[in-house]
DNA sequence: CCGAAGCCCGTTGCATACAATGCATACAAC
DNA sequence: GTTGTATGCATTGTATGCAACGGGCTTCGG
């Protein structure tokens, strides 16, 4: 069945990305069981590769085991701060690594020009409110810092606290007023960086990352 | 066949476990190649559970696909040196945050004195030649202290970089004029927390670390 | 004798069949 | 009316069968 007549091989990793990105587009939102049948059948596989998938997706920390089967991660308030502050240490180390590296001259011109391209497209489509297309580029902007400090262990475990973080804020999104700031603070890094200033840049990077952790959670009072 | 009549139930998460004490043990040193047979005759089960577990652990970065099948992870003395210096980050921050919360009286001191003991074990079995225990027991000592900054997300992350690298020296084990630095230093780190100064209390974290990935690779040249 | 091509076997990947568990619902007793 | 229990259903957990891919060995040709 399944109409599948033996493409196959090449799935197992690639039911891995499909159902990370359903849940990062927020189509399984955080909280939501998932079933292997209905998620199998969506993606048009048996039930095998999916539950690797959830393995995997677990140890990823998108999924959580919930008593039988399995639910989409749903961060509260305060275990979102705990990822924030590890993302703030984490960031600060590749803003550091990034800043080390140009003051050795290990950066190409290109890549800082990049760099700054990147702030500036993310700052335009916040303006013009191009949510999804900001927070994509946002994103892309504190990859690519992560990218420059050449740490694949650092980068590796950015993207799972950049995955959590985007699955546990998609309702929350954006302060208005926020938008001059975080672009500042993105500025302020490049040049940090730029300038080969490794003290500068982790502060920068940490600042902007606890910054945001304190806008994220605008109606908490505890 | 496979003797299991049908206890079965509670295994999924058991052969996860398993699997990584034998990968943490030796048992499978770095970079064998485990097949999906001899492990589930090892363990006693069918190849199902056997790759779940496979996936599992290659997303906590103790095992790695390779091409068809898995190996255990075999890092080269630049990524380890990669995954020391996020280590170090992360265990800053730890340090940093248990002395925070002991200067705001949220530590009792019982747990002070734990550390202590636990500092003073690691040392004995050191002196002592009791290289296994030494190494399980130092690592209690850092965990213990992540444990006190009380933040799940930056201690399951430093587990992970744990396990890759206890996998990753278990044959390059200690130089032996190492073990009163290594005392020094956790001590260093026990005062600045019970003194609540976080800064000193991260220095130390970070030094340590770092110490320790020097150390960890003597014969390189590069 | 060496190299290359082809075949065979072992192993993985996916699908499906089967067993068991937990939950929900309905019924009965108090 | 409420509570306890039993039964049925839906869903997970495990085992196994089947097809394809790849490596290694053999063999044939140069």
């Amino acid at each position: 069945m399944h109409t599948t007549l033996y493409a196959a091989g090449v799935q197992t990793g690639s039911i891995h990305h499909s159902l990370r990105a359903l849940i990062l587009d927020g189509r399984y939102p955080p909280g939501a069981r998932l079933g292997e049948v209905e998620v199998a059948e969506t993606l048009g596989v048996s039930r095998t590769p999916v539950r690797e998938a959830f393995r995997a997706l677990t140890a990823d920390g998108l999924l959580a085991a919930a008593g039988r089967g399995v639910r989409v991660v749903e961060l509260s308030a305060e275990e979102l701060s705990h990822v924030y502050r590890v993302r703030a240490a984490l960031e600060a180390l590749t803003a550091e690594l990034a800043a080390e590296r140009q003051r050795a001259g290990r950066l190409a011109p290109a890549e800082l020009t990049d760099l700054a391209a990147l702030a500036d497209r993310t700052h335009r489509a916040t303006v013009e409110r191009e949510l999804t297309e900001a927070v994509r580029l946002n994103r892309q902007f504190h990859r690519r810092v992560a990218e420059l400090a050449a740490n694949p262990v650092a980068l590796h475990s950015l993207e799972r606290l950049w995955d959590q973080i985007q699955v546990s804020t998609r309702r929350s999104l954006h302060a208005p007023d926020r938008t001059a700031l975080v672009d500042d603070q993105h500025r302020e890094l490049l040049a940090a960086v730029t300038a080969g200033d490794p003290a500068a840049a982790g502060a920068a990077a940490r600042r902007h990352v606890l910054d945001t952790c304190a806008a994220a959670r605008p109606p908490e009072k505890e």
